[in-house]
RNA sequence: GGCGAGGUAGCUCAGUUGGUAGAGCAGAGGACUGAAAAUCCUCGUGUCAGGGGUUCAAUUCCCUUCCUCGCCA
């Protein structure tokens, strides 16, 4: 309600005009340019993208691994109707929620998007929490392959046979010393993927570019640490005030079943744990209150050192209690 | 009131056959190139409920007080 004051502060302050400045040259839009706001969840971002958006005349990109799912909006405090009343909106509802997702899906519909705003003449406003999403936007992936599910059933079933340990040989097989080129090598995760490369056929399928130049700047909503607990506190409990369950219910019966990548969404794990008896509500909410604190330090950490983010203020009072 | 079981890190608990203690969770920091709301790494001094006693030494044994939870009145 109180988003026009805010967001007008927003405009004027001197870093945001710098900041969101135009790219040098877009790869794919060289008439247009992008303005990427990024920040950790509950910040604003949707209210401000839009407001963005609106005054600029610009499509949205949503930058986030949850928008993409069809269906899940209350647990992933999708934009409404009215909040993107006259946008249009890309990397939302992409897909069900029972199939799996990954950044070069994501990566597929951000092109896209930006074609057929580039078609209109109009600039793009990506917003979004996934940081390793917008760093596919900016600096592309990596060379292929996507990963495939039954090899990472086969992965997953070492793992639990040898542990990491049976991950790391495997790769060490079959390429001495790549287990080294990992900064994190006991992460499983991290080996399973560098397994998916070096078993690869190489130079099969060309690595994915970036969509926006390098040289665009970033800008990041923050907000005071006390300010974002009372938010997220408020945020859940209105999904399940505003029939968080029901949702899930009904998205069961529609869908065979929740993938491995949403069914991990904050909010729909606990869900289905509350639906199926291992939770109760009240344990769900408190569940999901630490999920999503624990998640807005890892997006802050992230955007902190992995992007070259300018900080801005985000609204303070905005969905105030 | 009696009997029993407990009171140890923010929370749930383990442990010390007496030499002042450690896990999980939470929290803080970090990593991150096709699962990213994922995954992984690093970080633990706390009147071991209070008081007294025994002892070279007690959080650990003994006594006592307080508190919690059971069962019996």
């Amino acid at each position: 309600m109180s988003l026009q004051p805010e967001t007008d502060k927003l405009s004027e302050s001197p870093d945001i005009g710098s900041c969101l400045s135009t790219s040098d040259s877009c790869i794919l839009t060289p008439s247009s340019c992008a303005w990427i706001l990024v920040g950790p969840t509950a910040t604003g971002k949707t209210a401000v993208s839009s407001e963005l958006a609106r005054r600029l005349g610009a499509d949205v990109l949503s930058a986030d691994s949850m928008l993409v799912y069809r269906g899940m909006d209350i647990g992933t405090a999708k934009p409404t109707a009215a909040e993107c009343a006259g946008l249009e909106m890309y990397g939302v509802d992409i897909i069900g929620p029972d199939e799996t997702f990954n950044v070069g899906m994501w990566l597929e519909a951000a092109r896209a998007g930006f074609e057929s705003a580039a078609h209109k003449g109009r600039d793009m406003v990506v917003a979004g929490g996934t940081g390793f999403y917008v760093n596919a936007l900016l600096r592309g992936i990596d060379a292929p392959p996507a990963g495939d599910p039954a090899r990472r059933d086969e992965l997953a079933t070492l793992l639990a046979r040898g542990g990491v340990e049976a991950l790391r040989d495997t790769a060490e097989t079959l390429s001495p010393g790549s287990v080294l080129t990992l900064s994190d090598a006991s992460n499983p995760r991290r080996l399973m993927r560098l397994i998916e490369k070096l078993m690869a056929d190489p130079g099969s399928v060309p690595p994915a570019g970036g969509v926006v130049c390098r040289g665009s700047v970033v800008a990041g909503l923050h907000v005071e640490p006390h300010v974002l607990e009372r938010r997220i506190a408020a945020r859940v409990a209105t999904m399940f005030a505003t029939g968080l369950l029901d949702e899930v219910t009904s998205l069961r019966v529609k869908y065979p079943g929740f993938s491995d990548t949403a069914g991990k969404g904050i909010g729909y794990a606990e869900a289905i744990a509350v639906l199926d008896g291992g939770l109760s509500q009240a344990e769900a909410v408190e569940r999901i209150v630490v999920r999503t604190r624990q998640l807005a330090k890892r997006q802050r950490t992230w955007f902190r050192h992995q992007l070259n983010v300018e900080w801005v203020l985000g609204p303070i009072d905005e969905g105030d209690v």
